[in-house]
DNA sequence: CCAATCTTGCTAGCTACCTAGCAAATATGT
DNA sequence: ACATATTTGCTAGGTAGCTAGCAAGATTGG
C-alpha cells in the first residue's frame, strides 16, 4: 500500500504544480491590479529598471516565452506609455526596450512583492525545497526534450 | 555559502514551477493538436466518459477553475458537437453535461496520455517526489489563504 | 556579389485563465 | 407569503501563453 501511495504521488504532482503556479500568480495579480499591471508586465519593468535597456528578443529568452507572446506584452506597455521601443541602430530587426519616465515613476510606487515568496516558502525544510527543485528541473528538462522530438518529426 | 544556495533555491522554485507546468501542457497540447483538442477539453471528455454525466458547476470545482472559464470551454465542446448541455429538471439553473456519440467516438480514437507522466517522473527518487508534493501543497495552501485575506479586505 | 538561409518582430487566430457584473432560479428568514 | 440571500451560468473585457506564416533585415556560401 506504500507502493500505491507512491503511484498516487506521481498522479498528484502535476495537478499541484499547476495549482501552485496559479495561486502564486493570483496573489501577484491581486497586488498589481490597483496599478493596472499584469505579472509579466511587472517582470519586464523589473528587468528594465534593475538591469537597464534590453533587446526584446533577449527578454523573451529570459522569460522563456515566444517572440509572439512578447510582442503583445510590449505592445501593452508601450500603449500605457511605460516602455519605449526603438529599433537598434546596427541591427534594424531588433528592438531595444527602455523604461520611460512614466514607467520609472510607476515603478517607484509599486509595493515590494518579496512577501509572496516568503509567505509561500518560509519555514519549509531546506532539504524538501532542494528536493522539490530537483524534481521540477528534471521533469521540465525531460518534457522539453520530449516536445522537441515530437515537433521535429 | 550553503545558506546562499538555500536562498537561491527559494528564488528559483517559483520559476521552475511555472516552467514545469507549461512544459507538461505543451506536450499534452502537441499530442492533442491533430484531434483539435486542448488539454482542459481533454479532461472534460475524460470525466464525462469515465464517470458519466456531470453538473457543470461540479466540473468547475473538480478542475478548480472559475465558472466563467468553464462556460467558455463547454461552449467550445458544444460547438464541436462533442458534449451536450442540458438544464437539470429539478434545479433549472444547473446544466448537466453529457458526452455525445461524436464525442465518444473521438474519445475512442485518442492516444493514451499516461506516457507523459512516465516521461516526466519515472525513475525519480520516491522520497524526492513526496517532498516535492509536500512543498507544492504547503505553498499552494498558504498562497490561497493569503489571497482570500487580500480579497476580503 | 548575389542567392539562399537565418533571425526578428509582426499579425491572425487559438486555448485557458481571471474579475466584474447581470439575470434567472432557488433557498432562507421572518 | 414575500423580501432577501445565494447559487448558477452568462457576457464583456483583460492577461498570458501558443502556432503558423509573413516581411524585412542580416548573414553566409559559392
Amino acid at each position: 500500500m506504500v507502493e500505491e501511495r507512491k503511484d498516487a504521488d506521481r498522479d498528484l504532482i502535476g495537478a499541484w504544480t499547476k495549482r501552485c503556479y496559479f495561486a502564486g500568480r493570483a496573489v501577484m495579480d491581486s497586488v498589481l491590479r490597483p496599478y493596472d499591471l499584469g505579472s509579466v508586465q511587472w517582470y519586464v519593468l523589473y528587468q528594465l529598471t534593475t538591469v537597464g535597456p534590453t533587446m526584446q528578443r533577449d527578454l523573451a529568452r529570459l522569460l522563456t516565452i515566444e517572440r509572439a507572446t512578447m510582442t503583445g506584452i510590449v505592445a501593452t506597455l508601450v500603449r500605457k506609455g511605460l516602455v519605449e521601443q526603438e529599433p537598434d541602430r546596427i541591427d534594424q530587426r531588433q528592438k531595444l526596450l527602455r523604461i520611460t519616465a512614466t514607467g520609472a515613476k510607476l515603478w517607484g510606487e509599486l509595493p515590494d512583492l518579496s512577501f509572496i515568496r516568503s509567505a509561500a516558502f518560509d519555514g519549509i525544510d531546506d532539504a524538501d525545497i532542494a528536493a522539490a527543485l530537483r524534481v521540477l528541473q528534471t521533469a521540465t528538462e525531460r518534457l522539453e526534450k520530449l516536445l522537441q522530438k515530437g515537433t521535429a518529426s
